[in-house]
DNA sequence: AACTCCTGTCCGGCTGGTTGCTGATTTTTG
DNA sequence: CAAAAATCAGCAACCAGCCGGACAGGAGTT
């Protein structure tokens, strides 16, 4: 069993997944008609379960949590969302307005823009390449789902962490003197809604990566010493 | 914890995801230059991980298995699609080219329709509605996928497995006599496969909720008596 | 009829969930 | 700014659930 594609190319230029141009579409969207740019705190609701689905947001920087909370009370996570990807998707479908059903959180201080589905839809019909880049950008997202969801069907805890804990370096690392930080602050609970897990196996696990030299965390923020290391950690 | 949305609804008219214009985007997509229509029957590649990434597909019927694998030669289903789905979206990318990394399937004889990116890039310049259309598609190919992380992120098997059986239902379900048939012809291996887990407790399980009366198995054929029942299995 | 693929079942072993507690760290508040 | 409150990390003990491997009988194919 192996993992996603941490090749050397991702801890520095970024792999495919990194392909939409969100310059350009900040640009587009800004200019729309009933567009807003947003900012919000750590931990701060952008919507609620139940809210009316009509706005579109790209993240502009930060970081985005959506979740499903349940009536028991548990909480898991749906994506991490990092810059330049496009949420708040539910929107763009047929016109009969429906709500949202997830939670989305301001996981860091974040940055984004937003916009009425209803503009999207116009600024489309009137200038094709907003349809074009619309569609990478949601290409994008596909495609990092997918590496979830790769990461989720692994079935000992130990694969499923890395698996994340690499998944998070391609979207959040940031170099650092001695391999890649991953730049959240992540508490071990928050990576066991995201995994699927629990808050005391992701402790025991961590603990076990760093007496194996993998990675250091300081003050909720990891660094991975080496991602290709990390990679192969299984046979 | 509770379950996918299977409202009532969601069994007659069918839900939110629903909702790609297939109808439209078949005749889009069909003439443009280097569009095909394509036929596989049951087992049949469509393509492998290596190849060059440059048509995009639209299912038309049937159902589709996009799966990564390891080389161990274990093998996980990243998805399973269903009709009026996209895929190949990886071509969708910036312009420099790259290769799939996913194995495309045939899980049932299946009717598609495919383009190269190239002319669908060229389609959304000329005509502003491909853009929209690929965008509904796409948007719901994100939704779909993020209900899969929510089926993976329940954290004992029994759970993961009536959810997964839940979602197949919403893709791939047919009214029948008594409740709902999921037109697939599904082996306890190709469910492990999907939802991360093993043929013999997929086994197990089905076989507790067979003699719990909420489903029946034929030749394969999977029907659940009451979806709504199911939903309510658990606490 | 031979073969392949699939289902069903058993059992030993261990992973990982659960619960409960403690001390550390961070945030809030007076 | 210090005290109080909340959140978080680490540890231990228990045990249910799942995996792994193995095998036998069915179902479907050629």
């Amino acid at each position: 069993m192996s993992f996603p594609q941490i090749s050397s190319s991702s801890q520095t230029s970024g792999n495919v997944t990194d392909a939409i141009a969100g310059g350009t579409l900040t640009t587009i969207i800004r200019g729309l008609s009933g567009s807003s740019l947003d900012l919000a705190e750590r931990g701060k609701t952008i919507f609620l379960p139940g809210d009316p689905a009509e706005r579109v947001y790209l993240l502009r920087c930060g970081a985005v949590r959506l979740s499903r909370v349940y009536e028991s009370g548990e909480e898991i996570t749906v994506a991490l969302l990092r810059e330049n990807s496009l949420f708040g998707v539910l929107s763009l479908l047929t016109g009969h307005r429906s709500d949202r059903f997830y939670h989305a959180v301001a996981f860091t201080r974040v940055e984004m823009i937003s916009a009425p589905a209803t503009s999207i839809r116009q600024a489309i019909e009137a200038d094709a390449s907003v349809g074009l880049m619309m569609m990478q950008g949601l290409s994008c997202r596909v495609l990092q789902t997918e590496t979830m969801i790769e990461t989720l069907t692994h079935r000992d805890m130990s694969s499923r962490l890395v698996s994340f804990l690499l998944v998070l370096c391609r979207d959040f690392g940031v170099p650092a003197e001695q391999g890649i930080t991953i730049d959240l602050r992540l508490s071990h609970q928050s990576i066991a809604e995201a995994i699927g897990s629990t808050r005391v196996t992701v402790t025991r696990l961590l603990g076990d990566l760093r007496s194996e030299g993998m990675l250091r965390i300081d003050r909720k923020e990891i660094t991975i010493f080496d991602p290709v290391a990390l990679s192969r950690r299984f046979s």
